[in-house]
DNA sequence: TACATAATTGAAAGCGCTTTGGGTGCCACT
DNA sequence: AGTGGCACCCAAAGCGCTTTCAATTATGTA
């Protein structure tokens, strides 16, 4: 069931019929009933292929999926990706995903926005001096950014967190308990993310005349088990450090494992603070020592984004371009006071 | 940059510079070669509205993401589509996944099916006599189910595991080990995999002519805090179960989590045996007491069923209609014998 | 040399929708 | 009666591609 056989069904003209689904104004109200009633019958949905090469516009905000054969899917993906589709289910929008290879990342952006298949985009797991930011700018299509790039000038679209306050913010913490030997379990060095809580923790340390010993700075993964790896090579150190920082409850996991195979108390004997993305599946409350977070939802991140890209695409009102999300310290009994040597 | 431009640019008709552009065989290899570097100069890509409007398919799988605001994202999900995407980067395929309700499912599907935006469906979490397998027949769209719906004539096409063998073979495991009480921690009663699994726990048992006590099945969502619900609840029993089943083990981490706060030493006082479905985050290997599971790759089974799906759109065929696939059963520390009463 | 045949290329139709640029009545006002 | 304005409706062009059908040139064959 097409435009055509619906309109000849009703005795319209293909205009009229269009007009009528569309809420123009020009339309009896008397016949836009009729059609309306016959959609209803015949279950005709506009092609929307078909809509999109006639208006430019489908409905839909593209994003690149990094994977390959060896690629770990990320949890914090799956968690954005559901608060873009709480916001985007409101406004019949739907996404098209384009799988690439991480190495190929810009071309795939590319390819999707050339593709005519979407109207806006979105790009996360950004990196410092990050080379989509150029490609994207020359792009003529509505894009958000989740994060920044360190070292660009940031005069494109962003949501990002405070990751700097936020982690400054929870060594100030450790500190007032005391605590002098520091450890930052962090993600990938080449994510932006990781060089501001990097910076954010250095500057905090740097207040009390004190530096961030490379030894005691992992870039990795956010997985468990390099958490436990990382932990695992900490403990290990002559001077152990006493207060951990770490970029996800994720690792957490795994430095919380190693912590407990080497006979530490957390909260005791080391102390520990994670940035929660607030993932339904790790709870930082519910770990055996409640967790001392740095806490923002991803997932109303993602809604946030999916606000901004729809509502630039349908023109509804102007949007910040630029946003930054401080972060709430909570605390529970994974931090404590330093203990005595 | 499009198809009539670069045509003009190339003084070739659009026919001649798309044959050459899909490889037909009837264009000049010279030609060919100079529309082919023409693309890399310009940078060409086609419209791929245009194209699927013209031919009818457009390179891309469909899918509904059940989200809602309370909704929590499933990491299965996730890590699913990760499979998905990395047989589908190898086809130069997208996909277009449509947020929706959940009790909007049936309709959700409809819309993706006939807005001319995919070519294939893919359908999961799979309910006793799915209502949605009657309108994909009627669709006459590709589609594989992952899952089968109990209940309804296994005439469609789909990939499943044995979720009554895994069962059952766990079962039995326990059963030899001495086991008398079970407790079976199962997912939500609707979904075709929990009737299948219970079915499998009760086959064994009868064997032994033991039965399932209904106080000891749980059906909730898979989420850490319902497994910690559910076993507290199993622990205050008057005969408290000393073998415990799993649906995933992100229902596991919850679980143990209620049994080392009453006590319990997994693997002596209680044994637990839970599904894998290998997710990267949570590996049962680095539990602290390793956990023994039925395995079967949830990744896995996303790169088969996009094989099937696009080397059916492809007509690169035929493809198996039913798979199912055998589970593994691997024991690891968190089962023992039955502890002595 | 003449003619069938193969190898290339093009013109134009069509995919299903939106939208521009007219119509056609009908009414109120001069 | 003549004019302008309104409310409705329609024919047809166009979005960017593929594909059918036809035309042109090159290559053999008798």
């Amino acid at each position: 069931m097409n435009l055509k056989q619906l309109s000849e069904l009703l005795g319209l003209s293909q205009t009229t019929v269009s007009r009528a689904l569309n809420g123009y104004p020009e339309v009896n109200e008397a016949t836009r009933e009729r059609v309306l009633q016959a959609v209803k019958e015949t279950g005709y949905r506009p092609n929307k292929a078909a809509q999109r090469l006639a208006t430019g516009k489908a409905g839909s905000i593209g994003l690149v999926m990094p994977t390959a054969p060896g690629h770990q899917s990320d949890v914090h993906f799956g968690e954005f990706l559901a608060g873009l589709g709480e916001e985007a289910v409101r406004h019949d929008f739907h996404f098209v995903i384009m799988p690439a290879d991480p190495d190929d990342e810009v071309a795939a952006l590319r390819r999707l926005a050339i593709s005519g298949n979407v109207d806006a985009l979105f790009v996360a797991y950004m990196r410092a001096h990050d080379p989509r930011l150029a490609m994207l700018k020359s792009l003529s299509m509505p894009y958000v950014v989740h994060g920044r790039s360190f070292g660009s000038e940031p005069d494109y679209p962003y949501l990002d967190i405070d990751n700097e306050g936020a982690f400054y913010d929870a060594t100030r913490l450790l500190l007032q308990l005391g605590h002098t030997r520091f450890a930052l379990m962090n993600g990938p060095m080449h994510l932006d993310f990781a060089i501001r809580r990097k910076n954010g923790v250095a500057a905090a340390l740097a207040e009390r005349g004190l530096a961030l010993d490379e030894n005691c700075v992992s870039h990795a993964l956010m997985t468990d088990e390099q958490g436990l790896l990382a932990m695992e090579q900490f403990l290990q150190l002559p001077e152990r450090p006493t207060a951990i920082l770490c970029s996800s409850t994720v690792l957490a996991l795994g430095a919380i494992r190693a912590a407990n195979q080497a006979g530490l108390r957390l909260g005791e004997d080391i102390s520990l603070i994670a940035h929660d993305d607030v993932l339904p599946l790790l709870k930082p409350e519910n770990f055996s020592v409640p967790l001392t977070t740095t806490r923002s939802s991803l997932r109303a991140a993602g809604v946030r984004i999916a606000q901004r890209l729809i509502g630039t695409v349908k023109q509804a009102g102007p949007f910040p371009d630029q946003e930054l999300w401080k972060t709430e310290l909570i605390v529970r009994a994974s931090t404590g006071p330093a203990p005595q040597v």
